[in-house]
RNA sequence: GGCGACGUAGCCAAGUGGCAAGGCAGGGGUCUGCAAAACCCCGAUCAGCGGUUCAAAUCCGCUCGUCGCCUCCA
């Protein structure tokens, strides 16, 4: 298995250094929702983790939360609201996100505010060693002591200087070098500590906390790539400064970052898009085939078309997960499908390739199956890749929020016309039904099933023109009636919303 | 200004030296009462120019265009 690391700019071998993979990912500062770029870099990091397992390794997967620093603290004052409040409170949306994604939950999630100790012990290390200095309350890390300092981001300090954006700032003995502990300012939360009463700087938290729960070397150090520099560049000289021995992270994985239009989706542009705003239009599946339909060192912009497009893509998985076991003819052979997907993954991760892979499969059973052979196990094949490993569900996505009214309507319509039929049979069971009153959202479905059985018992008698009208109405409202060799099944949900659908 | 990435069919997107994956959309068929789904068939010489090579989307150079990091950000 190759993995590009960002540290050596290419792909190298990956082994663990023993029996468990240590991965540490970055995780968020919890103040607001997440939006879909993060939804992609956790997908993309579950997905490897996933991949990893599946290739027989023990993964022990750690992932932090920032839960303190100045944004925190200024949203949670805007707010009138404690800042630990504020944190708890998007901890808990991010958990609600990411299981709605099926993103597997890492085994711990530190959060920096329950690691206070652990970082007073680190900072006083690193003051000891020379690596670190006090200056007004606040200690700063001396980027001058560590002398690989750049090689990360492929920057010299020289190079950094050069852009002069960097304020110089008296207090510190070189631009470059950023806080560890930072003194409060009154009304900040603070912590006692040698150096007086302050809060740790952005950067320390994740190499205390992933040296205490993994150790002084990390199989995997994952993130964004924006978190390039200066926060991997600064945590990885901290932390090998502290050790006094590298490396810090054998394999650095950056993934690329999500755009909306021509720039970056960030926080600080204000161009997000929800993953809960996202989730309301599309299934988990869609958006997690659009973000593994690309590579993921390379940006992706995201679209809504690209997101529907990816729903019928979806849609069409899905298609092979519920169909037929096929007829008792040669089976499909499924391991040159396994094969391919696998050289897919081992090559850096290269989920497109291995979708492409799943999809040529699909077609390959859907087509197997109807020339009557068997694909019992080749489904088993294509299932256990496309949700071990991708983590897709290929689960029908959830009943849209109907409109319960249309559909009672249609039902008189339809009643009246039968009456004109003289479909006595089928008014008495509509008419039972139709006696039960407090229908809300929830009881939308057997109105469905029962306008899918009259329609059926209509197409019998060669009433088409009026069983085609309750397809057509249905399918305006969301819900898709397929009629099939095994008969008709109804469908609803985001993929099933009508072509050619009225305007907007 | 410094460092880096990218530019492949209508759209999205793999492919880093040897006849250009896959998805979506579109056209033509098969099946079906009709639809839908599924299956079959149809599409690009890879931003431009020059070079290296028997052979380049793939290596080198230049040009144009886009983006990222250098400040908080997955």
């Amino acid at each position: 298995m190759k993995i590009y690391n960002t540290l050596s700019g290419q792909k190298e071998e990956f082994q663990p250094q023993g029996d468990a993979v240590k991965m540490y990912v970055c995780g968020v500062t919890p103040y607001d929702e997440c939006h879909i770029g993060h939804a992609m870099s956790y997908v993309l990091f579950d997905v490897i983790r996933r991949y990893l397992e599946f290739r027989g390794y023990q993964v022990k997967h750690v992932q932090n939360f920032t839960d303190i620093d100045d944004k925190i603290i200024l949203r949670a004052q805007n707010q009138g609201i404690p800042p630990q409040e504020l944190a708890e409170r998007y901890i808990q949306r991010y958990f609600e996100d990411m299981d709605a994604l099926n993103v597997r939950r890492a085994h711990i999630y530190p959060r920096a505010t329950q690691e206070i100790e652990e970082i007073q012990r680190l900072v006083s290390v690193l003051v000891q060693k020379g690596h670190a200095y006090v200056s007004g309350g606040d200690v700063y890390f001396r980027v001058r002591s560590f002398p690989t300092y750049g090689q990360l981001s492929k920057r010299t300090l020289e190079g950094m200087m050069a852009g002069s954006r960097v304020e110089v700032e008296v207090e510190k003995e070189h631009p470059m070098d950023f806080a560890l502990w930072k003194k409060s300012r009154p009304g900040e939360p603070a912590w006692p500590s040698p150096w007086g009463p302050g809060r740790p700087g952005w950067h320390i938290e994740c190499s205390a906390m992933s040296m205490k729960y993994l150790g002084a070397t990390l199989d995997i150090h994952g993130g964004g790539q924006d978190l390039l520099f200066p926060h991997h560049e600064n945590e990885r000289a901290q932390s090998e400064a502290f050790a006094g021995a590298g490396p810090f992270a054998r394999f650095w994985i950056h993934n690329g970052l999500l755009r909306l239009g021509q720039e970056k989706m960030s926080k600080s542009l204000g161009n997000l898009i929800t993953v809960r705003e996202v989730l309301e239009h599309h299934s988990a599946d869609a958006l997690r085939l659009f973000v593994l339909g690309s590579h993921y060192r390379s940006p992706l912009s995201y679209t809504s078309e690209a997101l529907e497009a990816a729903e019928r893509a979806a849609e069409r998985l899905r298609q092979v997960a519920r169909s037929g076991k096929g007829g008792a003819g040669a089976p499909l052979e499924a391991s040159p499908y396994r094969e391919r997907f696998l050289q897919a993954m081992d090559d850096d991760f290269n989920t497109a390739q291995a979708l492409a892979v799943l999809f040529d499969l699909s077609r390959d059973i859907n087509r197997a199956a109807e020339e009557g052979g068997n694909v019992v196990l080749a489904r088993q094949t294509f299932l256990e890749l496309a949700r071990e490993v991708l983590g897709l569900t290929l689960e029908e996505p959830e009943m849209p929020p109907l409109n319960v009214a249309p559909i009672i309507e249609l039902q008189k319509s339809t009643i009246a016309r039968l009456r004109r039929d003289k479909l006595d049979w089928v008014i008495e069971q509509v008419g039972t039904l139709l006696n039960q009153d407090g229908v809300d959202v929830n009881d939308v479905r057997p109105y469905i099933n029962l306008l899918r059985e009259v329609r059926n018992a209509l197409r019998k008698d060669k009433h088409f023109e009026l069983a085609d009208e309750i397809r057509t109405k249905l399918s305006e409202l969301g819900v898709a009636l397929e009629d099939t060799p095994q008969g008709t099944v109804g469908r609803t949900g985001p993929g099933h919303r009508p072509k050619a659908a009225p305007p907007k």
